[in-house]
DNA sequence: CCAAAAGTGTTGTGCTTACACCCATGT
DNA sequence: ACATGGGTGTAAGCACAACACTTTTGG
């Protein structure tokens, strides 16, 4: 048949050292997105995690989600792109690709081939928009963590600065957004861990500044 | 190549009579969602324009805009479904398709067909979530209208009824969602006729119910 | 002792809800 | 006269922003 070449591309998106960064192969010559060409009997959410699992090594995200497809009029082929979230502190190195802070991809002037620097950003707002109303902030996280590492990952994500103990309150008050563990991250006095909760909508929302 | 066949397909939605409704080509066996299938030279978008012109003949939707992609892994084919809006009053009838009632369709057991079901569920959400925080509500309506077509154009796609007071007031607190024209529906004291401003997002939010 | 981070209290403010009420029209 | 739909007024409730303040840890 004469049909279109479909791929799944993904972006996947962390945070490290207080910044947001996307993953990329490593060992090209321009930049690309991650990702594989879709083949017969792998329905599309099945090749992006097929796709995630090849370029970090990890066994699955922390999250993954469609995000939207861009084709190319010319050359008979279809991108479907798809958000990843990779846990903080994670071992990604296992296929070699490295982490890239999204600021500087984001700047002036094409930086990567093709769409993707359209889908890149693309990916950053939906990134943005769903820290708002749902809560795949926690899901970032290790299985247990402090009200201000969920801080810091808003932080980094949406390149502000939030008010400690609003935000801590607010967090506190969507119910099962986070539970309390019990425990404190060092000796008494020191900040209480929590792992997420079951909720994964957040009503009313954590609006951005 | 040994590709895969893209169709792009579209969910034609709008209001008529207080509910909300489906636009579906006539004539065949199973109902399906309207679609033409991918050609070389043409966006996406393009394409998804081209096919609402052929279901209804009208030149331009009031709103089109993509939703997702549905992949059937067995059939190596891929589904791109788009969310375009009818202008309400708007004579459709030019390619022969009927709207049928959205509720009546989105009941239990499958109505349409392959992933056509799911596809419409999906549509219906968003149109609905869209409402809330974007003013695609005023582009579904003629030139001028009233602000009480406007509340049910939001009570025919909620599905509940709101204040006719507070829902005037927050809509016309709202920059640039609508403008007022200055002249009346009939004489003196009769509605006061709007127009849609240009505004397209909505914050904050006008939240359902 | 001091800086940094976490938790608690309080007050104001904006937006929304739920009312009650008025007005003009058209039957 | 009265039902209908549109517009105005107002008081209560909720959630959030912006503070100041305390406590504890760790250098």
């Amino acid at each position: 048949v004469n049909g279109f070449a479909v791929t799944v591309d993904l972006v996947v998106l962390t945070v490290r050292d207080g910044t947001l960064e996307v993953l990329l192969p490593q060992g090209q010559e321009n930049p690309a997105l991650p990702g594989m060409s879709l083949g017969t009997g792998l329905t599309l959410d099945g090749a992006a995690a097929h796709a995630f699992e090849s370029v970090t090594g990890l066994g699955a995200a922390a999250h993954l989600e469609q995000l939207a497809t861009y084709g190319d009029p010319d050359r008979q082929a279809i991108s479907v792109a798809y958000l990843a979230l990779l846990p903080v502190g994670a071992d990604h190195t296992a296929r070699g690709a490295e982490l890239y802070p999204v600021p500087s991809l984001l700047g002036p002037g094409p930086q990567l081939t093709l769409d993707d620097d359209r889908i890149l950003a693309d990916a950053v707002d939906r990134m943005r928009s769903k820290l708002e109303y749902t809560t795949i902030g926690a899901t970032l996280l290790p299985e247990e963590f402090t009200l201000g590492d969920l801080r810091r990952v808003y932080e980094s994500v949406w390149g502000v600065s939030l008010h400690h103990s609003n935000f801590a309150r607010k967090v506190r008050s969507v119910d099962g957004f986070v539970e309390p563990t019990g425990r404190r991250a060092a000796t008494s006095g020191a900040p209480e861990l929590f792992r997420k909760g079951p909720a994964s909508l957040m009503m009313p929302a954590l609006m951005r500044p």
